[in-house]
DNA sequence: CGTCGCTACTTC
DNA sequence: AAGTAGCGACGA
């Protein structure tokens, strides 16, 4: 035992401690104890790896939260294994952030350092087996442990997927778990930091060749291999060692040699045999693109004074919100901001939504940036994200552009933190706690490192335009397109009309149909949007009126044409399409409405000569299908675009000269609050694809029942202003955001009188102290069954002025609790989100 | 009387 | 979250 080894030697001895913050979703931190030789290295922020469980063996990455030296009084604390940094890898203002989010996101620590850290910062441990070379009873053996030892006999070591590889149909855990009992064999932890640095292998001259005149004489003696001379000669093109003998250390990489013939290589070999050459190996930084900062920006006069607007206003505030029409130029705006907060020697965040950053934008700021810049995104590599950390850390990214889960980024100096379309709902984390905002946190951020803000968009967002308006944030406003390029005109077709008039085909009115076969004729591109993938949403029997349900959820399941299937958009679920009825057996089986899966069969029907492509979350699923389909189309290759929402995302598709749009009212009828908003958002983004060709205005069309809406009447006068009064009225007339503030609480179970009776106890017992005009619900949601859990949702919400947040949260905490450990409705489970969109 | 399947409880 | 302890339902 330790602590024996402790008392006898140094009797006076103070015992350390550390507060962890461990990765999981318990609100508690966990004191466990610091072996004497890390006390004098460990530091709070630094990560440990510690024991933990009942099972010996299970191990977890956690970070040091506090060090002290009073004993927790009702446990023996267990002892830290390892130290993994000798410094702080989790600064104090990321463990500030990471205590504010779990409390204003009602979530716990453990779960904010999930989503902080990339995975390759948190340790993998798995377990290995071993065979013990002290086992001598192997007549007491059953047939498969016998496979199995022998298996383990002729490695060193396996991992259990490794054993079950080798050994085909055996139940390898059960197996092993009899032979750890006859102590046949062993059974480990191997700990592993998961990071691998990407090695270059590079080549230098022999260290004797650095002087000149052995060099020289080199060269000479080669005359009689002319092939080694040429390899040498082209080393010396690159590093000129004649010149600096100094750069030779430096080396050159082994494929710049030879890239591009194999003799070239064989001679490299001998080469290297012959010591003229050694090889060695550094760590490869992995953006290094040697993209050298070579781009001037030029910012047209609109720019200009946009940019020094902006400038002025963070004199006097910390928060700035750049109104900017679509093809305004916002982009110019913000690298010139970047570029001053840079030259002042602070650090810049860019904060782009997620789809948004795999495209032109980057290229483009890496033209002005190189490799100052990193890149942070989920669909980049774990080693590639912690590069970005390390980079960030060590000050080789000064900047950074990154999705939501950038603001976790080690920055200690910011400067300046752009949230670009910043209405954008994608910078809400939806899914696992914690349910943050990232343009909220990046203003927590900012304010913190007395960082300056700017919040961009085409079209705000009602809360951070309110606040403009409320003088709390600055604004700025851009309302000239860019060059010569005006806004499109946009027209809305009544379909109404043209049903009556019988002039429509399929879904496509004849006003459309005629701009497409115009543009396709100018060889102009056209792009189609309709918000629901598939091919259409409802299969439906005539005779007897049986749609086609998700088992799983509450829903209808979607047909999809192509690969024959009936799939439900919430949960996954796959079947295939049924030929008749399964309830009356009729071949009547019919489609009714329809998806951009249809849209684009029916169009290549009507338009059988255009080159059309079809953009949505099944086109793109695969790695680069999302990089490919814009690339075909930038370079002209497809004449028409079907999409959802995602061709409205970041994207300049400047060839563009008409925007078809189908069921606008579908977006405007959404049963929800911001329906208005959004759908004038989504609508004005799409809108803004269509640009100026061959002198002629671009065009919208927007296929509507009612032209009248007065929506629609804002949006083709691109008129936010207008929209804004009329909605922010009816926010304040309903107490809804900005004018109060959201919590959402949704109730969970597979039987729904349990989930029913949780939400309306819950329900009832914040209502008795916060009153009702406070709490709405329970109710059920849209899809009121998702993976066979019954939901309820209760919203509360709580006015903004003089209310205690804290107090009000920790009494949602106690009212759920309340409910959690009533027996009965122990297993429900109930999410919590704050800010909820 | 052993084990399968479920829930309740704990994890420093 | 993920493992374990605890408890009732079967079985040839």
């Amino acid at each position: 035992m330790p602590d024996l080894v402790f008392s006898h030697s140094h009797e006076e001895e103070v015992t350390y401690f550390a507060d962890l913050i461990l990765p999981l979703p318990i609100p508690n931190l966990f004191t466990y104890r610091v072996p004497r030789t890390m006390v004098e290295v460990i530091k709070i922020g630094a990560r440990v790896i510690v024991p933990f469980g009942k099972k010996d063996g299970r191990v977890l990455t956690a970070i040091v939260a506090r060090l002290h030296n009073t004993p927790p009084p009702r446990y023996q604390a267990r002892y830290i294994l390892e130290l993994l940094d000798d410094y702080p890898l989790i600064t104090s203002y990321q463990l500030e952030l990471f205590r504010w989010m779990a409390d204003y996101y009602m979530c716990c620590i453990g779960e904010v350092m999930n989503v902080a850290l990339p995975s390759g910062l948190k340790i993998s441990s798995q377990s290995k087996v071993q065979y013990n070379p002290d086992f001598d009873y192997p007549e007491l053996l059953s047939p498969e442990e016998v496979t199995l030892l022998e298996e383990l006999k002729k490695h060193p070591a396996l991992t259990y997927e490794e054993l079950g590889r080798l050994v085909g149909e055996l139940n390898v855990p059960t197996v092993i778990k009899a032979l750890v009992g006859k102590r046949a064999v062993i059974v480990f932890e191997e700990v592993r930091e998961k990071y691998v640095p990407k090695m270059i292998r590079k080549v230098r001259l022999g260290a004797a060749y650095e002087d000149r005149e052995a060099l020289l004489d080199l060269i000479r003696k080669l005359d009689k291999s002319p092939k080694q001379q040429e390899v040498v000669m082209r080393y010396l093109r690159h590093v000129p060692v004649l010149l600096n003998s100094a750069l030779n250390s430096r080396g050159l990489d082994k494929t710049v040699l030879n890239q591009d013939d194999e003799i070239s290589q064989s001679s490299m070999t001998t080469l290297i045999k012959n010591g003229i050459f050694e090889t060695f190996e550094v760590i490869q930084p992995r953006f290094s693109d040697n993209l050298a900062p070579t781009v001037e920006i030029r910012l047209t006069e609109a720019q200009q004074q946009a940019s020094e607007a902006i400038m002025a206003k963070f004199n006097t505030q910390n928060i700035v919100l750049l109104h900017g029409i679509t093809g305004s130029g916002k982009t110019e705006v913000y690298i010139n901001l970047i570029q001053q907060a840079l030259e002042s020697g602070s650090q810049v965040l860019y904060l782009l939504p997620e789809i948004a950053l795999t495209t032109q934008i980057v290229v483009r700021l890496q033209r002005v940036f190189g490799d100052k810049m990193g890149i942070y995104h989920s669909k980049f590599s774990d080693n590639e994200r912690v590069e970005v950390w390390k980079g960030v850390v060590s000050g080789q990214y000064q900047f950074v552009v990154g999705v939501r889960s950038a603001v976790f980024l080690p920055f200690d100096n910011l400067g300046l933190i752009i949230v670009d379309e910043e209405h954008e709902t994608s910078y809400k984390q939806h899914d696992p706690a914690p349910r943050y905002h990232a343009r909220d946190v990046a203003m927590m951020l900012a304010q913190w490192q007395q960082a300056k803000v700017l919040l961009g968009s085409a079209t705000p967002s009602l809360e951070s335009y309110y606040q403009a308006q409320q003088g709390r944030y600055g604004l700025v406003e851009l309302f000239q397109r860019f060059g010569d390029a005006t806004l499109p005109q946009i027209t809305l077709v009544d379909t109404k009309v043209e049903k009556k008039q019988k002039t429509m085909k399929n879904e496509f009115t004849s006003a459309l149909l005629t701009a497409l076969g115009d543009n396709l004729e100018r060889k102009e591109q056209s792009i189609l949007f309709q918000n629901r993938r598939g091919y259409s949403p409802y299969m439906q029997c005539e005779d007897c009126d049986w749609t086609a349900e998700c088992p799983n959820c509450d829903v209808s399941l979607t047909y999809h044409m192509k690969v024959g299937e009936l799939r439900c958009h919430y949960c996954g679920y796959k079947e295939e399409v049924p030929r008749t009825c399964p309830v009356c057996g009729s071949t009547k089986v019919k489609t009714i409405g329809f998806g951009t899966e249809k849209l684009e069969d029916q169009l290549q029907i009507l338009f059988p000569e255009a080159r059309i492509l079809r953009m949505d979350l099944d086109t793109t699923r695969a790695k680069n299908a999302y990089q490919q389909i814009i690339e075909e189309f930038e370079q002209g290759n497809v004449d028409m675009l079907v999409g959802t929402q995602m061709i409205t995302k970041g994207l300049d598709f400047d060839k563009v000269s008409l925007v078809g749009i189908f069921d606008a009212d579908r977006i405007i009828h959404f049963p929800e609050f911001r329906a208005t908003e959004r759908a004038f958002q989504m609508l004005t983004q799409v809108s803004g694809r269509a640009g100026r060709r061959g002198g002629r205005q671009g065009r919208v069309l927007i296929q509507t029942s009612n032209p009248q809406q007065l929506i629609l009447q804002k949006i083709i006068t691109n008129d936010y202003r207008g929209l804004y009064d009329e909605e922010i009225r009816e926010r304040q007339d309903f107490n809804y955001p900005p004018f109060s503030r959201l919590i959402k609480l949704t109730v969970r179970h597979p039987e729904q009188h349990i989930s029913k009776q949780a939400a309306e106890r819950l329900a009832a017992e914040l209502t008795d102290t916060l009153g009702s005009s406070r709490v709405l619900g329970p109710e059920q949601p849209l899809v009121e069954r998702i993976r066979n859990q019954f939901l309820y949702d209760i919203l509360i919400k709580i006015e903004r002025g003089p209310v205690n947040m804290k107090a009000v949260k920790e009494f949602i905490r106690d009212r759920i609790n309340d409910v959690l450990t009533d027996k009965g409705l122990r297993q429900v489970s109930i999410v919590v989100d704050v800010d909820c969109l």
